[in-house]
DNA sequence: ATAAATATTGGAAAGGCTTCCATAGCGGAA
DNA sequence: TTCCGCTATGGAAGCCTTTCCAATATTTAT
């Protein structure tokens, strides 16, 4: 029925191999020869099935990327390099989004008991432990990106020492009263970012006060707070109420562990009366587009990199078979908006 | 080296017509066979080789999505939709995202030389018309997503119908001077909502005043403004701004042609010294997740609707092999809150 | 008990490609 | 002219399923 290497040889009057040959541009073929098969190819409009390649190559062109059914610039720049890169493999991109963990066990029960694709992302999600034993039992080439992982490829952004600098900067510029907004603190990146913003104020001999720090989780317990892990605008909002309920007594300064969080934060300032920078100063995490609409000074991630990153890794570790774990740490960037400035100017 | 269905008929006893019989829950079988079987099965750890299912099946079980690089809730909830679907179907998922025409084209000359996909959807995006000739020729199933075709099945929300009712919205609150700030003239989109906005305001004997109607194409042509095609919160900041130049001449109500141009125009609006909705009322288009959060009234898309209802239209046309084109239009819903409300109230 | 109908089963063939090995063709060295 | 050592070529075998048809086992009807 449809047009296979075989009319394709017989109209070129060549052997199918050498059909093949021509196709996959191998240099054991003489140029005229190709030129006559190519011509072949043209005329009967042969286009080669890709399953039965696949098939006979075990080379299935895909890479699967798992992630959180989050929507926003991280995800979105971090596929952008994904994609890029992938383009460049000539590889496709099979995305699963995940949002409850249960479905993730789903997802990674049917990847492994049917071999989809040739390489594994798994994008800003724990991984349960017994199946880091079966994905390594697998072989199956995975690169875990946004989180950490120790027996795990992995590729992630330097939290601490990103919220380290963030809260530097408020320091520097003149702040003593800082506080923290933060997701959910049971989430890898949260804690990471804690950690930085108190190695920052210990470093400066200034205090850490629980009552200047609120995680989502400390929150009402409603849906809206407590999606995307907490990193979400209706947390910033309520978090930095809370704040300014500490009247006097409250923070100069907040870092906000990311960019969302930080416009929830500003809001709910703003409508207290209160002038940005003027009378608080905020920084987020991410740089989000908002942040340059909204002006707010922050911490931008390479998450376009990162996807390149990722994908340039999974194809070397689909290579080479070899079965090293390789840690990657990304640095941030501080973006000065107007958000902050030094204190008293 | 790997286990197969010859290994499984081995240790079972049986033959390898009778394990694919188990594997694929046929009604040929005894159950006391299949349960033989699938012992075998789990003992030997036998999982079946996708790709050569797809070879003999010609089935490939993968749905690829082609779409433009925007982000935002309109996708994210539209992918939510579409995955829901596709996993009832157990399809998987290839995205490939856009950033310029000629990618697209690219990527279809791709997609039609080798069949990597069972069907396509196309989402967002104005296609060529050669390639509509070579999609019907390689008989490849597409749904056209958001956007009207007339040679192919599409999906689509009821843009002229939304935005008549947004603006009758307005003026059943007594709005008589409405203005309209929308992304690019030349998008399908734009354009339908235009109309609806133009036959409310007709239909009410209302002026339809040129100076009243800003599109980011009429704006100045900086990166910022024209980027997704004009849908975004610069092109609607910049937009406000000229209609307030207007002075006492400005319109008194707003319909912005996405939430994200409302979310610019109310911004501009507040810094000039209005509030909303009391010296302006501003409606949108989308219901976004900010759109809550600002309280902006606005026309919802039924988004999650429309990818599941693309999925089902794709498969039941990669069943069917019927060469049927069917049309399909989504109503949206006013989600009234407090960015409109009763003039004087 | 026996024929007829029905339910199960086995395995060859098909699906379309790559790869490997044997063979053919070629130019240059002896 | 005869070999040798390349390169280029043909095509069988292999990748792993599904499917179809013939063969066998089991029921059911008589």
């Amino acid at each position: 029925m449809s047009v296979t290497i075989y009319d394709v040889a017989r109209r070129a009057g060549v052997g199918i191999g050498t059909v093949s040959r021509a196709i996959n541009d191998s240099p054991q073929i003489r140029p005229e020869t190709k030129k006559r098969v190519m011509e072949a190819i043209r005329e009967l409009g042969y286009t080669p099935h890709t399953m039965a390649k696949r098939l006979a190559t075990k080379r299935i062109g895909i890479i699967a990327a798992i992630m959180p059914f989050y929507t926003g610039h991280f995800y979105h720049e971090l596929l952008r390099g994904i994609q890029k890169a992938l383009t460049e493999f000539e590889y496709d991109l099979l995305v699963h989004f995940v949002d409850r963990p249960e479905k993730l066990r789903a997802y990674l029960d049917r990847t492994l008991s049917e071999k989809r694709c040739d390489g594994l992302l798994i994008i800003s999600m724990d991984i349960p432990e017994e199946y880091v034993d079966k994905l390594q039992h697998a072989r199956l080439p995975v690169v875990v990106v946004d989180r950490g992982h120790d027996r795990l490829d992995c590729i992630q952004v330097e939290n601490e020492q990103g919220a380290y600098l963030a809260t530097q900067h408020l320091i520097r510029f003149g702040h003593r009263k800082i506080g923290m907004i933060s997701g959910n603190r049971h989430s890898e990146p949260a804690k990471q970012r804690y950690e930085g913003y108190v190695r920052a104020l210990n470093e400066d001999g200034l205090a850490v006060r629980p009552e200047w720090f609120v995680s989502a989780d400390m929150l009402n317990a409603t849906p809206d707070i407590q999606q995307n892990d907490g990193f979400n605008i209706h947390a910033g909002y309520a978090g930095m109420h809370r704040l300014l309920a500490l009247g006097d007594d409250r923070p100069t300064a907040v870092f906000a562990a990311s960019d969302i969080l930080a416009v929830g934060a500003m809001r709910a300032a703003n409508e207290a009366g209160l002038t940005i920078p003027n009378d608080l100063a905020v920084i987020g995490f991410d740089d989000i587009e908002l942040a340059d609409y909204l002006s707010l000074t922050t911490m931008q991630q390479p998450m376009y990199e990162m996807g390149k990153l990722a994908v340039d890794r999974v194809m070397e570790k689909i290579d080479s078979e070899s079965d090293e774990v390789r840690q990657f740490r990304l640095s941030t960037r501080l973006i000065e908006r107007h958000s902050t400035q030094p204190i008293g100017s």
